[in-house]
DNA sequence: ATTTATTTTTAGACTAATCTAAAATTATTT
DNA sequence: AAATAATTTTAGATTAGTCTAAAAATAAAT
């Protein structure tokens, strides 16, 4: 068994991760978990010694396949309790993170597998994050946000790359959520700001940072 | 904001205080949680200067007001959770003890508030427990067992004295479950075991050891 | 190719929770 | 009421995770 910590370093890990560099930095992990780099070495000796993460000293750091398989039931867990928080308690988008961060270390099978049942299987959290399956595939969204569309094309907001709580409840505000139609109506080349029309009526200005952090799926 | 393990503390120490007896002993409560007195020594002097629990050396100790309400809030946290997982999540009544005892500290007012919503406001978990309302109140079932009943007379099961999961399973064999109806047939004066039916039909034997755990109420 | 800056690691200390073994206190027996 | 038994507390060590400050390694800049 695995502690709290302990995952949480490796949800870190995974998260870090990209197909194309090989190495997560120790400052990189800090910054993430909010600790220090000091730290992040003890943890990362530990988490090697277990054969969770490949680790030469000064080289970075990587999961291994076994690291890699809890890294995604955690996230697996994570996105399914995120589901069950909205749809079932009510909650908004924009407050269920840290509650679902506490809930995705109840380490069970079953509970999972249940509960993915009880939700129907969603296909993707309420900020459009995928959930893995239980056989850990993960299948993100094509990476095209709100700013790669041109004047007068539109389409449907899938997911954010952003997930602050100041994000998404400014998002909420403008009517921008999960599904809703976006029809791009002029883009001001100064600042790359946007007007658009939302689900075909609300007129709304976007700003470049909000934008590229709006994760859409072009009609 | 109090530890996992103080938060266990406060429980054993809630479960073991009875409203005669004025102070719980070190070593029920090593006992109750299977660690050694030495450790529940130190952890008492903790939540005595967190002002938790009264406690004077050598004297036992008992919950504040704080301490009782924080205890309180998590006994209906777990008892809310195993509604859930028994009724949304299809877990058997003897399942679910585990899974709670981690779920009951994560600590959301709010959650726990629309956990209870959404489940419909129960008034007693899976094993026939009171839920503690969001107040604190507890009502419990008048302690009238199985083994209190005479020849000929009727109850309906409402409760259970004794969580393992053996005996739960057996109950569960033989249809004891909450709801039931059961008659006295016979009583087997050598040895206190009772036949008897239930539901009207099923034939069982009951040992006094199992009949005196079950609590009923009396038709 | 040195120097300078940045990143990472080590060394040593700290806190929370635990343990063993010994000492202190309370309870029980005779 | 003294002796024995049981319980409880202290003292000192241990482990997990963290930290600061200094040392070591790597990267960047002149």
């Amino acid at each position: 068994m695995n502690s709290f910590t302990e995952e949480n370093y490796l949800k870190a890990i995974f998260k870090l991760s990209s197909p194309d560099t090989d190495g997560v930095s120790t400052n990189s992990i800090a910054e993430e978990l909010q600790t220090k780099a000091s730290s992040v070495t003890d943890m990362i000796k530990k988490l090697s010694d277990k054969k969770l993460v490949k680790y030469k000293k000064y080289q970075g750091v990587s999961l291994t396949k076994k690291g890699k398989i809890i890294a995604i039931s955690i996230v697996r867990n994570h996105r399914l309790w995120e589901v069950f928080l909205v749809e079932k308690l009510n909650f908004k988008w924009d407050e269920v993170h840290d509650l679902a961060e506490d809930l995705e270390h109840i380490n069970s099978e079953k509970m999972t597998e249940r509960l993915d049942e009880f939700l129907e299987f969603p296909k993707y959290d309420p900020h459009g994050d995928p959930i893995p399956d239980k056989n850990g595939n993960v299948y993100n969204h094509k990476d095209v946000t709100l700013a790669d569309l041109k004047q007068n094309e539109k389409g449907i907001v899938v997911g954010v790359k952003e997930h602050s709580k100041s994000y998404l409840n400014y998002l909420e505000s403008i009517n921008l959520v999960l599904g809703a139609e976006i029809k791009v109506d002029d883009i001001i080349d100064f600042d790359r700001s946007m007007s658009a029309s939302v689900n075909g009526k609300k007129l709304v200005n976007v700003s470049h940072q909000a934008s590229k952090n709006l994760i859409i799926k072009k009609l």
